[in-house]
DNA sequence: TTGTATGCGTTATCAA
DNA sequence: TTGATAACGCATACAA
């Protein structure tokens, strides 16, 4: 073992950052006490001595001692922390979906770990393979569906898990999704009832679960009212915005354009605004727009973005809290499912 | 201790979720050798024969041991986990500087802890703890700048931090910004030169570094145009689309208004379309428009916004990378100071 | 009321 | 080549 030595700010110790922490053990002999006793004090145990716990808290805050919760993890074999995996970090939809639960999980005290897979499977099984091996409590996932097998793993861990957004038909887990159907087929419903008979779909890829609904819910529609399903105005696998952008633009440019568009979200939405801003098309007058998710940035197009609402940071509050519930017991742990209710805000757009 | 009893998917220990987990000595009695002969087969480690070897990881394989991260930072007092803290997750420029932390953070085969402070000087405290007690190896962080003191109990805690975005004059730490007081500058010449008298700054909070200096470019170039400051058309603590809204209204329906605004961030230029729209105001004919950070969402406004560059997935990147440079001895421990280029791109908006 | 000893899962030292 | 043992920081059962 190389010495220990000082180079500017930190220690170094072969080569690596070494961090001095103040330990119990220290604040217990600055104290004058055994460790357990200092231990039992700083946690407000019963049958420790006004006196002595006095010197232990003063030793604790003179020395800076902070509560190694690592080491408080492995000797409770909990960490107090979720892992949570989504498809996008800078997506609006789930930079709010997280904003949620990182609020859920900061009101019971735990700790978020953030990863995103960008719809890769590899990646998503990676995040897995990171988060159990960090060992958190449990597991909040947008599954990137493009297999079972991922989730199959973490099934197999028994590691608690939530599926948010998204969920399997023939894989009975816990998930929290917004309805998804019913969303597609107000959108749709919405159009054709302002007088659309030629309306896209700009639709997630189809094997993600929220796509494939709301095309159903599309086709619902479409059939209910009588209109015929045209498959060049069913568009798969808009995630972006600029998903969204190249799309609208094929679709306009196109053959038979269409009179409306219903988008998979709103940020697929905007895509379709920057190609209709471009090539001069007057929305809603040339082109009716749908968005899905009602984010507030739906608000500052021209004009304003009518979109199936849903707010993304309550469905993460509502599968943080819901994780919490399980893993503290307050939940009856039989299958959750959860879908939350949709409804259709009209603004400029339609 | 009550005993253990199964419900549902989880076993339950006193109310709690148990996960059972394979830990090395199962492993190593699976395959019927010593705890660390196990641990070295596992570890690539020299001095074990081959076929120990196999038999340790067909065992590892077989009973789906994943190593405890946990176990291995107590024993390494390293976690490889980097706290990181910004203003607001939902924030499209915070989304984005935490897509690119994380991307880089997985390179180094780091983890994440996420924390958002909603610019609060407590929550900001609460966060620090927290990261400090998880044993982050180091911290990424934006500070709420509402005083030093935070940053300062960060720095007395000798784990190695980096500002992101914003950075104290007064406070030597690293840091990796944007170059706002060019930004600034550069942003209020170029409405000067299309001609605008009369351009407001909807500006972020000045105790925020950004804030100030882009403010101290804007006065530059007014003086340096010889132009006069109306301090009617300076808005401070502009952070949101939602402020932005506010204050555009105001200063359209107030006694002087601008003919151009200057607004802290795209994010608060998307509130002025929005309030530009609602009003009946055309951009850029009645009102320029000129955002910050060229971020995506000025694509789909119609105008399209002009805005000052500079990628927050890019200061994310770079900032992560030098954290882990420092904490792997791989960059000189000087005090790391960056600021990153900015540019105008214009668009329909000015 | 306080202290001693043990274990959580892992890796490193050292002896066999 | 392998194994027994100690250590990381903390909490607790148990003894004093």
């Amino acid at each position: 073992m190389t010495p220990i030595f000082k180079k500017g700010y930190y220690f170094y110790v072969d080569g690596n950052v070494h961090i001095k922490r103040v330990t119990l053990r220290e604040v217990a002999k600055a104290a004058g006490v055994s460790i357990n006793t200092a231990s039992r004090a700083l946690n407000d145990k019963p049958a420790v001595s006004p006196y002595t716990k006095a010197r232990v808290l003063e030793a604790a805050q003179r020395l800076g001692y902070r509560p190694n919760r690592l080491a408080r993890a492995l000797r409770y074999n909990k960490t107090r922390t979720l892992g949570v995996i989504v498809g996008d970090i800078a997506n609006p939809y789930f930079s709010m979906l997280v904003r949620g639960v990182e609020q859920t999980a900061r009101e019971f005290d735990y700790s978020v770990i953030l990863q995103g897979t960008d719809e890769d499977l590899e990646r998503e099984k990676e995040a897995i393979e990171v988060a159990l091996a960090e060992q958190v409590d449990g597991i909040l996932i947008t599954p990137t569906q493009r297999s079972e097998e991922a989730i199959r793993t973490l099934f197999d861990s028994g590691t608690p898990f939530i599926l948010m957004s998204r969920h399997f038909h023939d894989l009975e887990t816990h998930y929290v999704i917004m309805d998804d159907q019913r969303g597609g087929f107000i959108a749709t419903e919405h159009l054709i009832q302002r007088g659309h008979e030629r309306i896209a779909i700009l639709n997630g890829p189809i094997h993600i679960s929220s796509a494939a609904e709301r095309y159903a819910g599309y086709m619902e529609a479409l059939q209910q009212y009588g209109l015929d399903v045209d498959d060049g105005l069913v568009i798969k696998g808009c995630l972006t915005m600029e998903d969204g952008y190249r799309a609208a633009l094929s679709l306009i440019d196109g053959p038979n354009r269409p009179t409306a568009i219903f988008a998979f979200s709103d940020f697929v939405a905007l895509g379709v605004f920057r190609a209709a801003n471009e090539l001069g098309i007057v929305i809603p007058d040339e082109l009716a727009v749908v968005g899905f998710d009602n984010t507030i940035f739906g608000l500052c197009t021209r004009p304003p973005l009518s979109s199936v609402g849903g707010s993304p940071e309550e469905l993460g509050k509502t599968a943080a809290r819901f994780l919490l519930e399980l893993l503290t017991g307050k939940r009856p742990n039989t299958v959750t499912r959860v879908k939350l209710p949709v409804y259709l805000v009209q603004r400029g757009s339609t």
